[in-house]
DNA sequence: AAGTGTGAAAAGTTTCACAGCG
DNA sequence: CGCTGTGAAACTTTTCACACTT
């Protein structure tokens, strides 16, 4: 396994700039986004005011879960009658960091990266692609018109000159770390990994990995 | 019927006299298969003996973890010496279900669904494609060629007519509830559910969701 | 009457620490 | 001695139940 350049920085017990955040669960920040979603699906059919029983119910969790976990952050609903739907959601917007296009990068190209980039839930999330990078960018923009498809060299200078802070990293498991290391180097501070392989990354950097045949193994389990 | 979505897995609770599986911890079984890639990948290396703490810092978790993780399901190691690799590797393939290649379909062949059929992983870890479903067979098989494909109208009578029990599911998200009770009726076990909805199953069914616009959020939570 | 906000209990998971085996 | 297996402690997350507000 590779030898991460980080490892021993975790030593020192340095004060954690995600900190102030971190007395809410983690899942709960899950839950915030279904929550959101839902929101804005009653806003679109005119709803304004929501129980908890009611939303709770939409994102397939118990009321009282969905109590606690708006609690987190403050107060919004009125006793007797639940939550406002449109300020509900502008909260919930504002505390995962979306009142914004935030803009993201994608690196690899290949079979999984071109459809991600073709997917249309980020955008509707909020999220714009703003640039692709692959070792052959030739060969990748055969199949990716939407974005710009850049040589992987171009990456580093890439993320320095503009203000993007997220990667998609979809690049052969063998390439994803040294990626990660440059990725990290340029200042990108969340990865979405879909390389099936723990990435290192210094702690002030967060990584979330998605690993299909991971999700296709676990169902195997459950299944007689 | 409530349910989590962001517990991974939706698993059964139904009082079951034969589930000996029940008192493991879900993530456990998450681990294991991370813990049975890396003993494929020492088992490459030719090494046949590994300790906990080798084997934990390979899949990134703490070797007390492991350890536990591993004495769910029996005892495996030699004090004093640790794993038997290729032994311990074979136990767990046992245990996830993975002894033989497991069939899977895919219902949605569009823009990720295609990707997904051209995705090398599922293979990899044991799991064969066998066949893929569109509302549109002839425009999907431009984009697919290594699988069959075959119009939605037919996927009762294969899944009846053939043993399979997993399905990857890659259909828009209005049509996705109504996919999965037709998949839950022709006997489907397992879905990998990739639209960002929660599916309602009965209780004997497992669903697990992959919900890529909502990973990437949850990184917007973490960024400054 | 309806429905939130929340302390306290329960359930679930991880970590510790060490006894015991090869 | 080195390293597993494990009970008990620590910690995290969920669920309950009800006081309290509109």
């Amino acid at each position: 396994m590779a030898k991460n350049p980080f490892e021993r920085v975790v030593a020192v017990e340095i004060p954690d700039p995600k900190a102030e955040k971190l007395d809410i669960p983690k899942k709960a920040i899950y839950r915030l986004s279904i929550y959101h979603r839902c929101l804005q699906k009653l806003l679109g059919n005119g709803v304004d005011m929501v129980s908890s029983t009611t939303l709770a119910k939409a994102a397939g969790v118990k009321p009282a879960q969905l109590r606690k976990d708006l609690a987190y952050f403050g107060q919004f609903g009125t006793r007797g009658l639940g939550y406002p739907v449109e300020l509900l959601g502008n909260t919930i917007r504002e505390t995962l960091g979306r009142e914004h296009l935030q803009p993201v990068i994608l690196v690899g190209a290949g079979n999984l990266g071109s459809a991600l980039l073709r997917y249309p839930g980020f955008e509707k999330e909020g999220f714009e692609v703003v640039a692709a990078f692959d070792a052959n960018p030739e060969v990748a923009r055969v199949r990716v018109t939407t974005v710009p498809v850049m040589a992987d060299g171009e990456l580093e200078r890439f993320v320095t000159e503009h203000p993007v802070k997220l990667a998609i990293l979809c690049v052969p498991a063998e390439f994803a770390q040294s990626v990660a290391n440059r990725l990290v180097a340029a200042g990108i501070q969340g990865v979405l990994n879909f390389s099936p392989i723990v990435l290192e990354v210094p702690p002030d950097v967060t990584v979330n990995n998605v690993d299909l045949a991971l999700e296709l193994e676990h169902l195997g389990y459950f299944i007689r």
